[in-house]
DNA sequence: CTGGCATAAATAAGTCTGACTTTTTGTCTC
DNA sequence: GAGACAAAAAGTCAGACTTATTTATGCCAG
């Protein structure tokens, strides 16, 4: 996915990033970069260059005399997708579903309400094309075909937000959706009223109509926080 | 701020992050390692370790017999929490606090939400004291200890959301709060009204509403966007 | 004998250099 | 236009050296 094994660093950080953000090595442990780069064959160099994406992505610190030892978790780049790959790959998947679904029900709709006021003509055509092939794919198991336009939607709303921050959430919510098709439990054709909501938010969207476009989509994530049972009594 | 230059390659960074970041080398523009290298007066290994950070960031992309290029903004990692400090350090800095704010105003009413239902005794107990620093700090141009008192306010709130994502937002919020006392227009004393909304706060935290947490939140942040002047008609 | 302080040693990251390999692209020829 | 060739720049490796930091040592004073 993406952009993997680039180089021999990258073959390093495939098999350490995931192996840190899943816990093997507990906060505060140390490693040498010697070891390491041993264990994996490599020349010192090219595990240098690995510890300091390692580092960029606050996972270690690299301090002399000592090595190079893993930080807390409350200190790790969570946004970063790498990181966010690393993890929803491991046994912490759940827990950053979780985390992510959250988050997504707070951005979403206000991207929805912003994307209802700056949306462009092209946009708002993308954003019904996106809700037409889900109505189409809604029917007779066609789950991939549902979640690429599902997928497609969801990026065109935060893109449509007209905001830089909302727009680079795409990839996250791309890989929770894609993740809650193939290895959650979706074995059933989508929910008709999800459906639904997303050809209104395009309607609202497209009449303008901010707060319409907001409450819809609030509906949309708190459906969505409904199927990993986050709720409020 | 934070870590700065801790190594030749940390000081490379300081300086090419945030000139790519203003800008100054637009996207497509063709980098090569070895004159980065001469440029800076630095061995290849630290340039490449340099790159491979800017790289891991989106900021940069480095091919064989091409060189290294400069990603389109639109592919940065604009969460890294580095990215931000040279985003908000540079040209491009009301853009940059634009963005960040209307990030604030998404999440930081959920995250008040969910502090009501989640947060620890210990954690209420912060919230009001961080509340009782800001009313005590509210008259008199005593803006840094106000400033202090505010920006742990909204950590608290993040953290005691119990949301990971939210969680991490602290630093952010605290750049954002940091910038407007010091480079932005911040000369009076703060909005009476504001300070009594995080009081508000506290409390409905405290006496675990939710809903009236997250609407009183909900307002701070509307304030905080008409500060810049990004309102809805 | 003990406490503290200055000094020395050990250690692991940090840096530099130079040679070599690999991939990609542009060009030249047929 | 297809294939072969050459150039360019990143990628890799190995080894020697530097530097900062921690830990251990040992000395003197109390």
């Amino acid at each position: 996915m993406s952009t993997p094994g680039r180089g021999l660093h990258g073959h390093v950080l495939d098999t350490l990033g995931p192996a840190i953000t899943a816990g093997e090595y507990p906060p505060g442990s140390v490693l040498r970069t010697d070891e390491l780069a041993q264990r994996f064959d490599v020349s010192r160099s090219v595990m240098r260059e690995a510890v300091r994406v390692l580092e960029s992505m606050h996972l270690v610190e690299s301090r002399r005399r000592v090595g190079v030892t893993v930080r807390p978790k409350a200190e790790w780049n969570v946004y970063d997708p790498q990181v966010i790959r690393w993890r929803l790959a491991g046994a912490d998947r759940p827990r950053q579903l979780r985390s992510l679904t959250v988050l997504r029900s707070a951005v979403e709709p206000v991207a929805a309400g912003l994307a209802a006021k700056h949306a462009s003509a092209e946009q708002c055509a993308e954003l019904t094309q996106c809700a037409l092939g889900m109505v189409a794919n809604s029917r007779g198991h066609r789950l991939e075909g549902y979640l690429v336009h599902d997928v497609a939607f969801h990026r065109a709303i935060l893109a449509a937000s007209g905001n830089e921050m909302f727009a680079r959430l795409g990839d996250v919510v791309a890989e929770v959706l894609s993740g809650r098709t193939h290895h959650d439990v979706m074995f059933e054709d989508p929910d008709p009223a999800a459906v639904t909501l997303h050809v209104q938010v395009a309607e609202a969207v497209r009449a303008g109509d901010a707060t319409r476009a907001e409450q819809l989509t609030r509906e949309i994530t708190v459906g969505a926080l409904q199927e990993l049972d986050i709720l409020a009594p």
